[in-house]
DNA sequence: TGTAAAAGTCGACTACGGTCAACTTTTACA
DNA sequence: TGTAAAAGTTGACCGTAGTCGACTTTTACA
């Protein structure tokens, strides 16, 4: 029934995977060649091509697994009944900590994930799904709390903590803040906005208490 | 004095710029050569090569170009005592059409411009300087207004409207959000961020107003 | 104006990403 | 078990981004 097969295609993957992180890693991603890759990995050029349709391809493919697994981890250690600027810093927090580990890898990775190639937007459409699963039940619990006003479409409310993530990372990129500074600046960010969205009379914004 | 050599410095320059745009817009960027871009140019694809560095940093050179042109623009026509959000949803969406007007170049500016490669930082710290200068006269009337809490950092301020924006290009490469629905979208976060960083007592979230 | 050095031009060359048709292994089934 | 077809593997091959040393033009100055 094909057990052969699927058993050694899952080797095969994973040896040009194995290969791949590992040259990334003490070469950086461009100065690495896909035929050094499947040298490493011991197969054909040719077979890395069935396995990945680009060389970026591979990066991704690593890269959204630990990300996958960084979420999981997130969302089962998070304390549910947290203030909802807790919770989301843990999570984007973790996040950028994940991505500028490596910088050139976090770099290509936020790049295709932030503004993707057409090619691949099926790939992203998945991803998204999955990111959706995690942040909305933080959303609406917050809301149910009354922490942010229950009539914003969630959706929305996800958007304001996702564009200062990105934010963040450009920042960061363009070494407009220090590393170090990020938490900081992102807890500024997210508490500015969240008085935004919180409801009437509750916020800070209306005890005109300062932020910066 | 070097006069000649200059002005048949512009003027290669220029060629190499224009056969550039020409044959990026007719065929694509990927599926243009720099040695097309020689012959159409009428020189040598070394000769390319002395004035830019790769070949995304042609692209980058014109787009660079006519952005600064957008922003000229938009800051002359801007009625400076609008409201602010009105002022920044005009400079933000003129921006959004000109990226997305053809969606494959403005993939490659905004990716190279969000999260740069750090060889053209300098290209991008006289880039942000410009941008600066154009929203922080905003964000500062509209403390002097009142519309904006004055004890907030500018750069603050000024990271949200960005941040939205990034968020806007990544809903639209993703196909999250139509087109269409652009500028509604990017209003009401507009919106719901104004409200969090206005004093205290003035703003809609105070009011019990819904935004959604 | 003659000339040496500096600046600019050039295309053959290198190395790499990605393709493909020939070849090998595995499977399904008589 | 024998065998034909399906699945998987391979490296020679193609096109292109970017380099480099030989060549040409311009400049500075005697």
């Amino acid at each position: 029934m094909g057990a052969i097969r699927e058993q050694k295609k899952k080797i095969t993957k994973k040896a040009i995977l194995n290969a791949a992180i590992q040259l990334f890693g003490e070469k950086g991603f461009e100065n690495t060649s896909i035929e050094q890759i499947a040298k490493t990995a011991g197969v054909g050029k040719g077979t890395v091509y069935s396995y990945f349709t680009t060389k970026r391809d591979i990066l991704y493919a690593f890269c959204e697994g630990e990300l996958e697994y960084i979420h999981e981890q997130m969302a089962s250690k998070t304390n549910q009944n947290a203030p909802i600027l807790e919770q989301m810093l843990t999570i984007f927090m973790a996040e950028f900590q994940y991505i500028t580990k490596n910088p050139e890898f976090g770099r290509l990775f936020i790049r295709e994930m932030a503004f993707p190639n057409p090619t691949f937007l099926d790939d992203h459409q998945d991803n998204d799904k999955k990111y959706f699963e995690m942040i909305f039940p933080i959303i609406i619990r917050a809301q149910e709390r009354g922490e942010i006003r229950s009539e914003l479409e969630p959706l929305h409310v996800c958007g304001h903590f996702f564009a200062l993530f990105l934010l963040l990372l450009h920042a960061n990129y363009t070494k407009m803040i220090p590393f170090e500074e990020a938490e900081k600046t992102l807890r500024t960010l997210f508490s500015q906005v969240i008085d935004g969205l919180q409801p009437a009379g509750s916020g800070d914004a209306c005890k005109g208490v300062t932020h910066g």
